[in-house]
DNA sequence: TTCAAAACATACCGAGCGGTCTTTTTAGGG
DNA sequence: CCCTAAAAAGACCGCTCGGTATGTTTTGAA
């Protein structure tokens, strides 16, 4: 299962990289095995020594991500900030990972592609509105929400955009300006969604780049 | 090229409705031929006869919600209503037909799909990104928006949340209820972006069905 | 140094795809 | 009614895909 020596690691990787890079690009479907093999220098006998299929290898890499938020999420909990503050840290600090990580994309990108044709299943985006509802729901308590915002309709809609800007960000610019796109909807969005002070607070947030 | 006889218009139809209903589920590259031919009852022969290619009837889809927008754009615009109204009223316009054309939809995703295989090309999206951003920055003539508001940058955040909203709907509903999501939207970040009394204005449109 | 297992290479297979070809049926003007 | 072209049918082809079977090289521990 597992590999046992130096060697097979290093090309696992290779096969894990040029696999995200291809999915990332085209999506699964578009993406040929052979396209995966001869970007990754790897020949067939080595791919299937290593993944049981081309499924197995693109679970594998969704796999990377659904480990990934729940650790990011716990982080932003660990630092007892308030809520309206975590929801829009933790946000960027995804978005900022997204735009840098390849497998983490590709990721993302064949999760939803998997929800987007079985409609049944949409665990990953509900899952982000879920938490996104709770730390909105948090922040009303918190007296950080303007009077009139309904929670779940806005982590809803805050879910639309980030989805949004990350398909439009992906095409032109394979997610380089994804963290500039969301903070652009922030900007939008928080005048209408966070009472004073927080609003400006948080707003400052993006000015100073050290504190994310 | 065109059809000659009244059996083959009917026949053209049946290919076009059921490509769009295989299309709008599962994508252009997921949905083989033989699915749209056994959904519409016609064999491999005559399709052929109407269409040149696979690629072909994706085309003609296309086409059909390429020629859809500045009509509606056009009538909206004739209606001679503050340029707040108009977007809205628009945007709601062309979500709703969406909701209910399968063609549309389908058209739209294969559109976008060439996009985002294609970074190159942003057709579609920037087209409308571009009609949003005209008329915001008329509404800011006009003193209907908030001071500080970015027209540009509004209408990317709205691009993007219109486009993750269909995404999602189109994935739990088959974008049944993507008017209301789009509707929620509008109830979120209105209250941001728009002066009053225009605020509460438009978002009085969404209480009053017949306006619509 | 040896040798078994781990790791890799390559020829090959069946299935499904889009598309073509030939043939048959149908429609409608003379 | 008939005859020609439009329209539809269905067998067929080449290709690429994911996956397998079998053979070869490399590794590391004894």
């Amino acid at each position: 299962m597992s590999p046992q020596q130096h060697r097979a690691l290093a090309t696992r990787e290779a096969i894990l990289r040029a696999a995200a890079e291809e999915f990332d690009r085209v999506g699964y479907d578009a993406a040929p095995l052979s396209a995966i093999l001869e970007r990754s220098g790897v020949t067939k006998g080595a791919f299937y020594f290593h993944f049981a299929s081309k499924e197995a290898l693109a679970s594998a890499i969704v796999q990377v991500q659904d480990d990934t938020w729940p650790r990011l999420a716990d982080r932003w909990r660990d630092r007892g900030m308030d809520p309206l503050s975590t929801l829009v840290g933790l946000c960027d600090d995804a978005v900022s990972l997204l735009s840098r990580d390849v497998v983490l994309r590709a990721g993302v990108r064949l999760a939803a592609d998997r929800e987007l044709g079985y409609p049944g299943l949409s665990s990953a985006h509900l899952r982000w509105e879920k938490v996104l509802a709770d730390l909105l729901v948090a922040a009303g308590s918190a007296g950080q929400l303007r009077p009139g915002v309904d929670p779940e309709a806005a982590a809803r809609a805050l879910t639309s955009a980030a989805l949004g800007a990350r398909l439009i960000s992906s095409a032109t610019s394979r997610c380089a300006d994804y963290p500039e796109r969301m903070r652009e909807v922030w900007r939008f969005v928080l005048p209408g969604l966070a009472a004073e002070p927080w609003c400006s607070s948080v707003l400052r947030m993006f000015a100073d780049p050290q504190v994310l």
